[in-house]
DNA sequence: CAGACATATTCCTGAAGGAGTATATATGAC
DNA sequence: GTCATATATACTCCTTCAGGAATATGTCTG
C-alpha cells in the first residue's frame, strides 16, 4: 500500500489503468525524468502492481488487476460497517466503566 | 492514502474497525509506546480516516467509514478493468508501429 | 487546592526514500 | 563492427518522518 502512497507512482497507476505503455511514453506524459519513473515502476513491480513484458528495445508495462482486487478485498470487512448506523459508542462506554470499577476496588484491597 | 501506508497506522485503523478505542486501549493492544499511538492518530486524524469524541479525560477514536468509501470509489474505474479479458497489448503494439513510422518519415526528411 | 491519570506536544536523532546527474546495459538500424 | 535509442542502475544530496524521552496540557478525585 506504500506503494500508492506516493504522488508519482499512483499517476503512473492511473495513467497505466487505461492502457499499457512503455516507459518512454509515461516520462512524456508526466514531464518526469526518465530515471525516476524506471524508479517508480520498479517500485510498483515489486509491490506487484504493475508487470512488464520487454517488446524489442522497449518495456511495456501494464497494471496487475489482481493486486487492486486485493485491496478490493481488505475493504470488504469495512463495506459491512459503514452501513451500520447504531452508534457503538454506547458499547464502549459501558466496557470502560466496567473496567474502571474493576481497578477502583482492586484499589481499595 | 499516505497515511494508511504506515504499518502502525494500518494496525490501529483495523483495530478501530472493530469498535471505537481510547487511546490507552490502542496502547496496550498494539504494544506501542503512547506519544507515537498520539501522533499517529494526529496523521489519520488529519487525514479524514478517524475522528475523536473526548469522553470524560478519555479520548475515544473511531473510523470515519466515509473515507474508506472514497477510497473504494477510487477503485472504481478499476473494477471495469479487471474483468476484460481481453489483452490490449495488441493495440498498443499497433500505436507502437504508428509512431514509429511517422518518426521514420520525419527522418528522412 | 494536591495528586493521579489520560493524552498531547516538543525536541532530538537516525533511517528511508525521492530528486538529479552521470553512467551502464541492451536492443535495433546500418 | 558503430551509432542511436530505450531503459536501468549507481551515487549523492536533501527532505521527510518514525521512534524515544521528557515535558506540557487537561481532567477527575478527594
Amino acid at each position: 500500500m506504500s506503494a500508492l502512497a506516493e504522488p508519482n507512482r499512483l499517476q503512473i497507476v492511473e495513467l497505466l489503468r487505461r492502457k499499457p505503455l512503455a516507459v518512454g511514453e509515461i516520462v512524456e506524459r508526466l514531464g518526469l525524468h526518465q530515471p525516476q519513473v524506471s524508479k517508480h515502476l520498479r517500485v510498483l513491480s515489486e509491490a506487484g502492481l504493475v508487470e512488464v513484458r520487454p517488446v524489442g528495445q522497449l518495456r511495456i508495462y501494464r497494471i496487475r488487476a489482481q493486486a487492486l482486487k486485493e485491496l478490493d478485498t481488505w475493504l470488504d470487512p469495512y463495506r459491512r460497517t459503514w452501513d451500520e448506523r447504531f452508534d457503538q459508542l454506547d458499547d464502549v462506554l459501558r466496557d470502560l466503566k466496567e473496567k474502571d470499577k474493576g481497578k477502583r476496588n482492586g484499589r481499595r484491597k
